[in-house]
DNA sequence: CGATGCGTTGATCGGTATCAAGGGGGGTGG
DNA sequence: CCACCCCCCTTGATACCGATCAACGCATCG
């Protein structure tokens, strides 16, 4: 599942990605600030605004989980700031991937080889990029060795130190294998 | 008061400017996840995680506050992300802009002309461009009528809907004042 | 007086978007 | 079974926006 901003022309950005267990919109706000769309089969859990008001007032525990749900949004939205601002196209891959991996981790799944969420068109959305630069920045990082496309839907960390270093700006994902060639 | 991330080379990316009133930092996360610096004077109340947890234990109503609070900066963070991810520089202005006008109304000040929170390089760090394109992007708007800068410091804004309309990508600041020259 | 910080403007460069074409796989219908 | 289509991925050529580089004006301050 996935929620998105669009702006009249067309143009879209994906802001969150949703899994299992995942709590989706927006407590104690009168109106919508994103539009969502399963990415698959989907189970939702609808809860009424109002009720989840009533039950919150005498819960604190119920409201210590929405605290904890809109922190970690909130944190994945700052990380997704600096990206779409400040980083360029492999950067901003190489963040992704890193991304997945540690959320499947936290969710006890497989962190390596990272099933991805969706299409190629869709994690530009999610990038600020076109499918076709995604498209090209995997195509640096796997000839740089750093990891691989799998059945089109999951891709293999090679060099996670690598990918990390790219993912905050330290190195080019062309770097070694341009440099090497002469 | 600003928020920023960083990148090792240097790269910033400026996430929310605090007003008075507002809340500073991330309850019930164990680590900083992002850079904060006084852009003026600063009057700051420092409440540790620790107290803070046990008084919202017990007070919902604290707890409620900060869900307010966090969530008001997720709502902020989701709409730069579709400006930094989606929008040209021209609309990035203009959607900063109306921002700050926005948020001067909702805390009882004046709406018009707009009070920038800092310089031009701080204002092209949160919207993810240089100075330099900032001043340019500010140079079209005035041409085009849109709004003037007042004393290097505030913004009056001449022509709402106009700039609503290029915040939200459906115009461009450029197009009135070039087609009418000839 | 020079030094410094900030805003402004112009020239040029580069990264990503755009445009275009083709390939592969899966589904559908003949 | 095959032909066809559609969606997605891939790759190359080109265009364009914003970054970078450079220079200057202006105000403030020591």
């Amino acid at each position: 599942m996935e929620a998105y901003k669009s702006l009249a022309d067309g143009r879209r950005q994906i802001v969150s990605f949703f899994y299992p267990g995942d709590m989706v919109g927006l407590p104690y706000v009168d109106a919508h600030r994103y539009s969502a769309c399963a990415l698959d089969h989907a189970l939702l859990w609808r809860v009424s605004r109002h009720e989840l008001e009533l039950r919150a007032l005498a819960d604190c525990g119920l409201q210590s989980w929405i605290i904890n749900n809109i922190t970690r949004s909130l944190m994945a939205s700052l990380d997704s700031l600096l990206a779409l601002g400040r980083k360029a196209a492999d950067e901003r891959v190489a963040h992704f991937i890193l991304e997945l991996s540690r959320g499947a981790a936290e969710r006890g799944l497989c962190d390596n080889p990272v099933i991805l969420p969706a299409n190629q068109v869709h994690i530009a959305d999610y990038l600020g990029l076109t499918n076709q630069t995604v498209c090209k920045a995997l195509g640096r990082l796997r000839r740089a060795g750093i990891c691989r496309l799998m059945r089109s839907n999951r891709i293999w960390i090679s060099d996670r130190s690598r990918l990390e270093k790219i993912a905050e700006g330290n190195q080019k994902a062309s770097g070694a294998w341009k440099g090497s060639r002469g």
